[in-house]
DNA sequence: GTTTTGCACTCTAGTGGGTAGAGTGCTAAA
DNA sequence: TTTAGCACTCTACCCACTAGAGTGCAAAAC
């Protein structure tokens, strides 16, 4: 995916690439395509337009800049997006005021999907770009308790208490009443067997115990154990994420064809291709990013996506980023969600 | 809000309303402005454009259609569509495949929570539109039942079932551990005094009871209320409602604007103006039709609002509807609100 | 009295020509 | 190697023009 540019990167002059750069700036800065007279006049090197033109037919010609037509200026490249992002891009230092914010942010928030959705409302604020934060399957790990309540006609209420600051309610209905005692009985007994275990491991484990109770003729235990697996096989599986600012890439005008917003909020709402992509990023370690096509959906061809996983206690818990055009301002976007995961990590971890 | 526009329809003659009523229906269909010649040529009366003109002279000197320049047709005010709507409509019955469509959907549906998404889901993919269901403050309610269990560190989870099939979690923390007996001992006081109330209720009574538990000097009843009134106050009320199918309006030619569409969004996700819309509609019994300007929210000026409150055993529980250009198809979407409406209900009755 | 015809008028959307401006590539001079 | 000069290209914009749709009004027809 990020196949480095680097050798190509040695073959040019210092000037080439400094030439590069400026015009790739001046590109992200106002969208239109840039002229060699205009990167004559704002550059420091003092040279003349006809100059200028021969080093933008050289870049052309190593597929880092593009001109849509023959009497426009040129703008860069998916290759030269890569380039510089991979090498001529210095992060600026955020804003002391930006920081203070985050962390404000971040501070506070009572459960976990209320602190996702304020980091993502964050992002999306802060950046003004649209903003994906995502809590991954591995997070639901094990699980710590399990407790049922009884409900009315037979129906009684799980509550699985997962990693300490995630709750799972199910309602499942029982073949006959019963009392609180027993239901205590029967968590206690399945706290034993369950309790640290992931998921999955559960599952298959139940199956096992229940052979066993089985040839025990023990009454209660048999039904704790259907109630559980009852309670399991609803897979409610939000494995979800919170999407905040569409509204955002509403104003950039690659993105103004009505026809392609469409598309691209539809693909939001669908959500499979974010999530493979989001899937894809968590792997990789710190920030990463996406640039038009490479993300492989067409929906995305226009739109570059920054990317952070987020961790506490050298645990992947989730991946964050942003999502805008591919003309965005990376030197700040880049350390805010670098910075933002970083945060974000911490205060999951004081949560626990 | 839905003055009736009847008296003027008596004063108009049958022929003008029938005219009248094939424009609205014929920009309905295909949203240009409809000419004489077009509806001399459309609709069976058998006139000449010049008689037609005549009529819809009149019809705009009373404030029922306007034409956007002298040489368009004309189009209905939204004085206009209040009379279509009132007066001339007669709802479509709709095609037992659909009616069957909604039944099934509405069918299974294991929490409130995923119901709900199901229906607005439904309800836009159907009528193409943006839908909307809420779930009314007054839903939730009495509390049925209120049980805690242990976590880790001095904290408590509490589970406060509402009405039967609301289950509320909420995380406390306590000044010291307590064993699961002494919890249990708590839930069942509590139950006690509080079941079957509402909330507002339970909190005043609980600061009466915690005076006369005082004198007694009861410390575990005291606890008790204490954790109570923790949890009351953590008031998590995520009195929202889901919204689906955004993205159906954006191809609706009169919202084509991308500014306008980027104000929708964003009053959408904000969700004020509507919230107070529905909370209006929830009052009505029926389908209400609110339609342009009349919502009094300047970002729906061109957009109208189909809504139907559902209700269970003659108690409201929420508000549902669907949101769109003025020129939609309301023969359609009114039949499909009300019946969506009703199986909501029923549904959730059965859910009980 | 109602309906129709005829006609002058208005407005929009679309078309084609013309031009200014920005930018290019190439060649020859510095 | 860099620059200047120049011819060329392409877009965006303005303008005038036209076709088409629709109107309102007055006079004729029913």
């Amino acid at each position: 995916m990020s196949k480095s540019a680097s050798n190509e990167a040695f073959q040019l002059s210092e000037r080439s690439l400094f030439l590069f750069k400026s015009l790739v700036e001046h590109f992200i800065e106002d969208g239109q395509p840039v002229g060699s007279r205009t990167l004559a006049r704002d550059t420091k090197l003092d040279l003349s337009p006809a100059t200028i033109r021969n080093i933008m037919a050289d870049l052309e010609d190593m597929g880092l800049l593009q001109s849509p037509h023959t009497s426009a200026g040129r703008v860069p490249t998916v290759k030269g997006y890569r380039l510089f992002v991979d090498s001529l891009l210095r992060a600026n230092n955020l804003e002391k005021g930006e920081v203070a914010r985050i962390a404000r942010e971040l501070e506070a928030g009572f459960n976990v999907q209320m602190l996702m959705e304020k980091t993502s409302n964050m992002l999306s604020d802060i950046t003004k770009l649209a903003s994906v934060v995502m809590l991954p399957r591995s997070r639901q790990g094990a699980l710590k308790q399990i407790e049922f309540v009884s409900l009315t006609d037979n129906r009684v209420l799980v509550i699985l208490v997962m990693n300490d600051r995630e709750i799972q309610n199910r309602i499942i209905h029982t073949a006959r009443k019963f009392s609180a005692s027993e239901l205590q009985q029967a968590a206690n007994y399945l706290n034993n067997i369950c309790s640290g275990k992931d998921l999955p491991a559960i599952k298959s484990d139940l199956v096992q115990e229940l052979q066993q109770v089985k040839d025990n003729v023990n009454e209660l235990m048999q039904s704790a154990i259907e109630m559980a697996q009852q309670a399991f096989s609803q897979n409610a599986q939000k494995d979800d994420f919170v999407l905040a600012g569409q509204t955002n890439l509403m104003g950039f005008a690659e993105l103004s064809d009505v026809e392609k917003l469409k598309k691209l909020f539809e693909s939001f709402s669908k959500k499979r291709d974010l999530l493979h992509l989001l899937e894809q990023a968590i792997s990789a370690k710190g920030v990463q990013i996406f640039i038009g096509e490479e993300s492989g959906y067409e929906v995305l061809d226009d739109c570059s996506i920054v990317t952070s996983p987020y961790e506490a206690d050298g645990q992947i818990l989730g991946v964050l980023g942003v999502i805008g055009p591919t003309r965005m301002h990376y030197e700040r976007v880049i350390p805010i969600v670098d910075i933002t995961a970083k945060m974000l990590g911490t205060t999951l971890k004081s949560l626990n």
